[in-house]
DNA sequence: TGTACATCAGTGAACGCGCGTTCACTGATGTAC
DNA sequence: TGTACATCAGTGAACGCGCGTTCACTGATGTAC
């Protein structure tokens, strides 16, 4: 069986974690080492002995996000999947107010896109591979024969439109955006409806 | 006739001309005072004379951006509007390699987005209303009758499908995202199509 | 048109602050016997 | 099971740097006569 992570192991796991909900919260730029050490229970000494750098910590936490937030969807697709499509499941999972607010802990492309090209090759890489990981995502959840490129148009849609729900500062206005952008989706992708 | 402007006029013209092309290179984070004033052929000491604070250069920075950039694409449309729809003007013009290429002059939505929660009110209202005048701009765009939500549905897949170029770093799968929203949004909304 | 003066815009040095990073040290962990 | 010691993780002070902001001063602008 497995052994016990170490003590190290163990704050490691704590500082990304902590990360990767920084990241999603107070974006590349606003997320401190010191912060974040904080937050894991640690002084921000100890930083060099786990990272080799700030942006090694950073795409270590945007990979980890991608991870746990895949990892959330997934439950809630299967939650909700009772006669209701994977796609359905997915979207109306994704453009709901509470992912709005929740930006923390939801879709770390759409809490980070207009930071990513900005950033380092280190953090880049790791952050091009998440958007691709949900446009996949979305993919696999199309029905049957969906044409190839349909999970590039959901994707974008959902992102776009979870950002500018955000963007808009108005809840109303939110709450419009999001069911105009479920129902299109739905309406148009979800074969099944 | 206008009494041509005042020395002091046209160098605060300056600064938030330039300032609107950093906010969009380098993010609200990454748009320093120095490196403005700089830009805009003065030392950084005299800001204060034209600002009350940083965020308040943000705020304007934004409004003219997205100001210019409406200019921009309205130009871009009435030139490509020889027997071409409004819709499939602004998408075709919107959804580019070129516009990918060039955030600095681009829609400042889709070049700063996911930072906007994140920003003083100051500034979230400014870009608020950018991110407004983006739909409505979609809206005046559509054909006679579409739907009244159809505006966002489209706003919110231009935004997040540029952004996902942008993001995910590899042209050709840059190209195919931009290629795929493109015929999906002219092949459903465009009805002279 | 020219001079004298008041106002105003811009300069450059300085400030305090928070950041990423380094490092000598300490205290905890875990191995050897 | 208990002790001695080596290794390792974490501490906290310190560093240099760049940032937003302030300010006393200078040089340009423009009005009054």
């Amino acid at each position: 069986m497995d052994k016990p992570p170490s003590r190290r192991a163990r704050s490691h796991d704590r500082i990304v974690e902590a990360a990767s909900r920084a990241v999603r919260r107070s974006g590349y730029a606003g997320t401190g080492v010191a912060e974040i050490m904080n937050e894991a229970g640690l002084t921000h000494g100890g930083f060099y002995a786990h990272f080799e750098s700030r942006d090694a910590l950073l795409s270590e936490a945007v990979t980890r996000a991608g991870r746990d937030n895949a990892a959330f969807v997934e439950r809630g697709v299967r939650r909700r999947g009772k006669g209701v499509s994977a796609l359905r499941a997915l979207i109306e999972g994704y453009l709901t107010e509470a992912h709005v607010a929740a930006a923390e802990t939801g879709c770390v492309i759409s809490a980070l896109s207009s930071e990513i090209p900005r950033q380092s090759s280190e953090v880049r890489d790791a952050s091009a591979a998440c958007a691709r990981a949900l446009i996949e995502r979305v993919r696999r959840a199309l029905p049957g024969r969906g044409k190839p490129h349909d999970a590039q148009v959901i994707a974008s849609a959902m992102v776009g439109a979870l950002q500018l729900a955000r963007a808009v500062g108005d809840a109303k206005d939110a709450r419009a955006l999001l069911r105009s952008t479920r129902a299109a989706l739905i309406d148009q992708y979800d074969t099944a409806a």
